[in-house]
DNA sequence: CAGCAGATTGACT
DNA sequence: GTCAATCTGCTGC
């Protein structure tokens, strides 16, 4: 289990990448499933545009991200898909980091199962929508320590430096300048990154 | 209070 | 390639 305090440094980015390689696991429903996280995002709070807190804004729903690092942050974006974060930082400063995909290790036949409409591993959870219907991660995961017994990160992979890809983030062109930012980690020649560009 | 766009995905033309 | 699904929050009447 991941220790409490990775998830404080005052570094997203560098956190972001930490989290490359890492094991998610979920125990949704008595059933236990989880991934190898492949693709990350990072978004930087105040200061970012393309953050629900960019300007330090407020809401029921960004209150979450407010939080201390090492709090689970599931919104829903479109009205359908639970997108899954992982709050960083000291309380008071809104870090998050996005997980965009992961690759399926444990649990396998739960997340088909969950995922009737997957074909095969590859796109069991190659996406951020995808990954929180695998692991069984809805809105109600909101707001939950990364210490308790429905979802943690377990140590995985060491992920070197050169295996990892930095690139613009995804569907956050809205966000002007800071959209080009190289927020966005993967996981170089991996096959289960997202299908997004 | 109506209208619209979004950190997306899957079904269908 | 195109489009609907449908919740949250912002803008403007």
């Amino acid at each position: 289990m991941i220790q409490k305090e990775f998830y404080l440094k005052d570094d997203v980015v560098q956190i972001a990448k930490d989290l490359l390689g890492k094991e998610l696991v979920t125990n949704s429903n008595g059933k236990i499933s989880s991934g190898s996280i492949v693709e990350t995002e990072a978004y930087a709070g105040i200061i970012d545009k393309a953050s629900h807190a960019y300007g330090g804004k407020f809401t029921k729903r960004t209150q979450t991200m407010y939080l201390e690092g090492g709090t689970t942050y599931v919104y829903l974006c479109y009205g359908i898909h639970s997108l899954f974060n992982i709050v960083t930082n000291k309380s008071g400063i809104p870090h998050a980091v996005l997980i965009r995909a992961v690759q399926p290790l444990k649990g396998i036949d739960t997340m088909f199962e969950r995922r009737p409409e997957s074909k095969s591993e590859r796109n069991l959870a190659n996406g951020p929508g995808s990954l929180s219907k695998a692991l069984g991660i809805k809105t109600i995961h909101n707001e939950l320590q990364l210490d308790s017994k429905q979802i943690w990160l377990e140590e995985g992979l060491k992920i070197k430096n050169e295996k990892i890809i930095a690139s613009p983030r995804v569907g956050v062109a809205y966000a002007k300048e800071d959209a080009l930012l190289p927020y966005r980690f993967r996981i170089k020649d991996n096959p289960f990154c997202s299908l997004a560009k």
